[in-house]
RNA sequence: GCCGAAGUGGCGGAACUGGCAGACGCGCCGGACUCAAAAUCCGGUCGCCGAGAGGCGGUGAGGGUUCGAGUCCCUCCUUCGGCACCA
């Protein structure tokens, strides 16, 4: 059941009765306290970050002498549901730690902003016929209220929504210098791309391989063609290749936002390959940066493997087999498997493929090569026809069995001179690699497939460990040395798999056959999408077609007002369909009179927009500036906050918390923008983000009837360990929050109930922030308790005085005092609040054991309200004012510990026989082994036990234990 | 199939670089207060044997290293996450 269902009623709150002591903390309280707070912090700017320069720059001079940290959680997407318990996991995360680096003398920034642009605001649009942005800033409006009510100390003046102008005028900004980029591959950097056409011009270089298309050298092309090929080289470039169109959803989709059996990840459509002219970005420049810094970043294992294998690095070579036509490059890990490559593949959209093909069957051509079709041609086409445009999804269904067609021509082995039919399958893919491969079926379990469907011959380079064929192993893909791998001038035979790859790869190159070569799984990013809810892209075409940036001084390039901002879709199966943005059907705004340096022309708008990563691909910079009209970020500001230091060798934030969902989308393709802007200058760091950590997810109770259907959580009942639901029983399972689940359980009636600050003590003391743990509502009154109890320490519930003594605090408490601290500290430094609480809850019950009628010495009080400060700030803030003080303590100092007081002169130390504790005893801490030794054998209970008995050996550790090993 | 993470009381979880397993909390049991209940407070709570002192067992399973293993190594099981014709 819901706690929203019965928030305590005005006057009577939670088990209140008339005889409740008038000053008790409880959820009318609790509110009353958080409420009064929250406005004196607003009021009084207590969580404003000072800039070192600029428009945010007051009161600077009171923090430049401490450190600075950037304290970062994943913006939200505001839904109109607002937020659910889960949300504020990592919010209230960050805040608490955000909170103890304030008191730990740091000048910290935190705040919070939207992630605004997107498809469900524009589908909600459709459905209810409001405009996106009307439904979007009334869901920010409750968004900032929660996390007001939750007590976040962000620095609200900081707080963007990706879909202010003022912001994705900045998002545009950005998209010009990756527009207006290219990469230098001698220099390994991003440059601008007028300096490419000086070099082209001067002719001290030449157009990267791929980029001229018009086969005659620059200094002899056209203009227009010089223009074709410069925007070839940009790293935000249009190209025509296949896409991921989803005609369900009526727009396209990067590969990142497709899932494994080829469906829309929003909205589950499928998705079909397509060749459109779209938007890209050369992330595919950035491949080995991307993978390299990895190293250098302070993130966990399992998101740096996450990118390291989608970016996929592999060496290998590029291998040249000759034909009829041109040759066929073809790229492989297993150079050395050469010899044993028996046939060639290319893949259904390899270019070559028409030219390749021969006109008639060879005489013999077996009856399962033809695919009994007429001629090659006719069998490619009918082959291509069955794959290409086909969801993944169809050709999953088929299962693992391979197919393919011959395309009636032979490639030349360069190494060995064998002549090698060449086919066309969809094994192979167009995206990778050269999409050709040379098949090697010994040493590859793929290969080896296809050749038993097709009867080609397999012949074995590498010698199989014993007995691997006579287990039934085809393909053998591990390491042992070469066999069948000899010819004049390369002989293989005998090495292993290592050298064998290098001797190939010299070879190669000497013999001018191939050399070596690294390909990435990672593909460019596919940047344009057929919506209306997104920023506009800063560019019109001209009458060639060509995109031509507009400048600077027009930006933004605002979102066109329309009430026609459905997409169009399509029926989800219609492959064939075209996209249709939004942007276009909106003519007067598309053709637009421009003068851009050559005179007043008409220029066709860009139609497309960006994709709902473009905003979270920089917003992390735009917090540390947020007004500033000239630039994106004020280069001093970028280096206060973020730029490189000792712990952060590359720069970026100091701590970013959000969910593992994000690991190879948000994160890689902000890492991405930030190196393209640091190359150019912009930025002094070249990470966004140096420690990343992960908040678990919270699962919660859900329910199903007995045909498997979920209902509603919040109207089952629970009796005798039961569950019920309208009377049938159902069964309680834990899972993740969301709809489909009829599991959505909100902070609000917990923080009704409670107040905000049991809310955040309770989210932080289930369990480290990193794990996914079930949220057990029930278990909340803990927390509550404690604050209660807390309470009770500092002032009378009965009269609301304040009931501390200036007693000295007794020797031994005091030592609890100090060994909470410390603990507390560490807790809070490792992002484990959970162990944080349950010290401060242990110095909490020795205090009021020690003093069960109040009057506890005010310097036990106060420590303890300091230390509660992060987690509970309202409840810490009303105490501290009690003890009376004047100032907040958001910024005052953390209590430290003594370090004298947290070693006490005499330690408890184990006795073992045979490693069972058989007693403990009290000795000066600083004994020795032989002295621990002696009051050990000392010990009545251990003496008994060895007496008689041969000790063969005695471990004595000082401070730790003693074991004696004795016989029998 | 490949890669990665994790398995500790009825539950969430503690346990520093190998050194008293189960801190802290929930729940449960008992008690105080109350006409009663709720709320609050106090005590107990890994299992088995024992009146007790105490003993024995115990961190997914099996093996190993060690004076000593929740922690390190090997094999297996289970759960969760990621990738999936990437040559």
């Amino acid at each position: 059941m819901s706690p929203t269902d019965d928030a305590p009623a005005p006057g009577r709150p939670n088990g209140a009765t008339d005889d409740t002591p008038p000053f008790r903390y409880d959820g009318r309280m609790a509110d009353a306290i958080e409420t009064a707070w929250q406005d004196r912090w607003e009021r009084n700017g207590t969580f404003h970050a000072p800039n070192p320069t600029g428009d945010l720059g007051d009161g600077f001079e009171r923090v430049a002498i401490r450190s600075h940290s950037y304290v970062l959680d994943m913006f939200p997407y505001p839904s109109g549901a607002g937020l659910h318990v889960g949300h504020p996991l990592g919010y209230i995360g960050t805040d608490v730690y955000a909170r103890y680096l304030r008191m730990r003398d740091k000048n910290v920034l935190h705040t919070m902003g939207f992630d605004a642009f997107g498809l469900p605001a524009e589908q909600y649009a459709v459905q209810t016929g409001q405009h996106p942005a009307t439904t979007t800033y009334a869901n920010i409006a409750v968004y900032r209220a929660q996390l007001r009510r939750l007590g976040m100390g962000h620095d609200t003046r900081r707080s963007v929504a990706t879909t202010d102008p003022e912001f994705y005028r900045w998002t545009q900004w950005i998209f010009l210098q990756i527009f207006n980029s290219w990469y230098d591959p001698f220099v390994d950097k991003a440059r601008p791309i007028e300096d490419l056409a000086a070099e082209l011009d001067a002719g001290t270089r030449s157009p990267a391989e791929g980029t001229n298309p018009f086969g005659r050298p620059w200094a002899e092309l056209t203009d227009l063609e010089r223009r074709g090929v410069v925007d070839n080289h940009r790293l935000a470039y249009r190209s025509e290749s296949l896409v991921n169109w989803a005609p369900g959803l009526g727009t396209v989709l990067a590969n990142e936002e497709v899932t494994a059996d080829g469906r829309s990840e929003r909205g589950n459509f499928p998705v079909f390959r397509r060749p459109l002219a779209q938007w890209n970005m050369r992330i595919t420049a950035y491949g080995d940066r991307l993978l390299r810094d990895l190293d250098q970043i302070d993130w966990p294992d399992k998101v740096r493997t996450m990118q390291r294998n989608w970016i996929g690095r592999s060496t290998g070579a590029h291998i040249a087999f000759p034909s009829d036509s041109a040759p066929i490059e073809v790229f492989t890990t297993r150079p050395d498997t050469v010899f044993g490559a028996t046939y060639v593949v290319l893949a259904p959209e390899h270019p070559m493929v028409d030219a390749l093909a021969a006109t008639d069957w060879p005489e013999g051509t077996p009856e399962a090569w033809t695919g009994g079709n007429e001629s090659p041609a006719t069998a490619i086409a009918a082959y291509r026809a069955s794959t290409v445009g086909r969801s993944e999804l169809e050709r999953q269904a088929e299962g693992k069995s391979k197919t393919g067609v011959f395309t009636g021509a032979y490639a030349r082995n360069p190494v060995t001179g064998t002549a090698l039919p060449v086919f066309v399958a969809d094994y192979v893919l167009m995206g990778y690699g050269t999409g050709a491969i040379m098949a090697v079926p010994g040493q590859d379990e793929r290969d080896w497939e296809f050749a038993e469907v097709f009867d080609l011959p397999i012949v074995r380079t590498v010698q199989p460990a014993e007995g691997f064929e006579q287990a039934g192993g085809k393909a053998f893909t591990g390491n042992g040395p070469a066999i069948n791998s000899s010819i004049d001038g390369l002989d293989l035979n005998g090495l292993d798999v290592d050298e064998a790859k290098a001797r190939t790869v010299a070879w190669l190159e000497e013999n001018g056959a191939g050399r070596g070569a690294v390909t990435y799984r990672l593909r460019d990013w596919l940047f344009s999408r057929q919506r209306y809810w997104g920023e506009p892209f800063p560019i019109v075409f001209d009458e060639h077609g060509l995109p031509v940036a507009l400048p600077e001084s027009m930006l933004p390039v605002e979102l066109p007002e329309t009430d026609d901002f459905s997409p169009k879709s399509f029926p989800p199966e219609d492959a064939e369909s075209t996209p249709e943005p939004p942007l276009g059907r909106l003519m007067d705004w598309v053709s637009v009179e421009l003068d851009l340096g050559d005179g007043p022309k008409t220029y066709r708008r860009e139609t497309n927009t960006m994709p709902n990563w473009a905003g979270s691909c920089w917003y992390e910079l735009r917090y540390l500036d947020p007004n500033n009209t000239e630039r994106f970020v004020d280069p001093e500001i970028e280096r206060y906050w973020m730029g490189p230091s000792a712990d952060r060798p590359l720069g970026g934030v100091e701590l970013y918390v959000g969910g593992v969902e994000h690991a190879v989308l948000h994160l890689l393709y902000a890492r991405f923008w930030h190196k393209v802007l640091y190359d150019l200058g912009y930025l002094s760091s070249s990470e966004p983000f140096h420690r990343l950590v992960n908040q678990g997810m919270l699962q919660l109770p859900a329910y199903a009837n007995k045909d498997g259907f979920y209902v509603e959580a919040a109207e089952v009942e629970e009796r005798d360990g039961h569950f019920y639901y309208q009377g049938e029983q159902v069964t309680q399972e834990f899972g993740k929050i969301g709809k489909s689940l009829k599991n959505v359980v909100t902070p609000d009636g917990f923080i009704a109930e409670f107040g905000a600050d049991t809310f955040r003590l309770f989210e932080m003391f289930s369990g480290p922030l990193e794990q996914s743990r079930p949220w057990d509502a029930k278990a909340i009154v803990g927390p509550y308790r404690l604050l209660q109890r807390i309470w009770r320490v500092v002032l009378d519930e009965h009269s609301g005085e304040t009931h501390v003594s200036d007693d000295p605090v007794p020797d031994e408490l005091n030592r609890v005092l100090h060994r909470t601290i410390d603990a507390v500290r560490e807790g809070y430094e490792s992002l484990r609040f959970n162990t944080s609480i349950a010290r401060i809850t242990e110095l909490n019950n020795a205090v009021t054991q020690a003093y069960p009628a109040g009057r506890a010495p005010r310097a036990v009080a106060e420590p303890l309200v300091k230390m509660l400060a992060p987690l509970a700030p309202h409840i810490a803030e009303e105490l501290w004012a009690r003890l009376g003080h004047d100032e907040s303590l958001a910024w005052d100092e953390f209590p430290a510990a003594d370090p004298a007081l947290l070693v006490d002169d005499t330690v408890q130390v184990p006795v073992q026989v045979n490693g069972k504790v058989r007693a403990v005893m009290d000795v000066p801490a600083d004994s020795d082994a032989a002295s621990l030794e002696a009051a050990a054998r000392g010990d009545a209970r251990i003496a008994a036990l060895i007496d008689g008995r041969e000790v063969r050996r005695v471990v004595a550790v000082p401070g730790r234990l003693v074991n004696f090993v004795v016989a029998g």
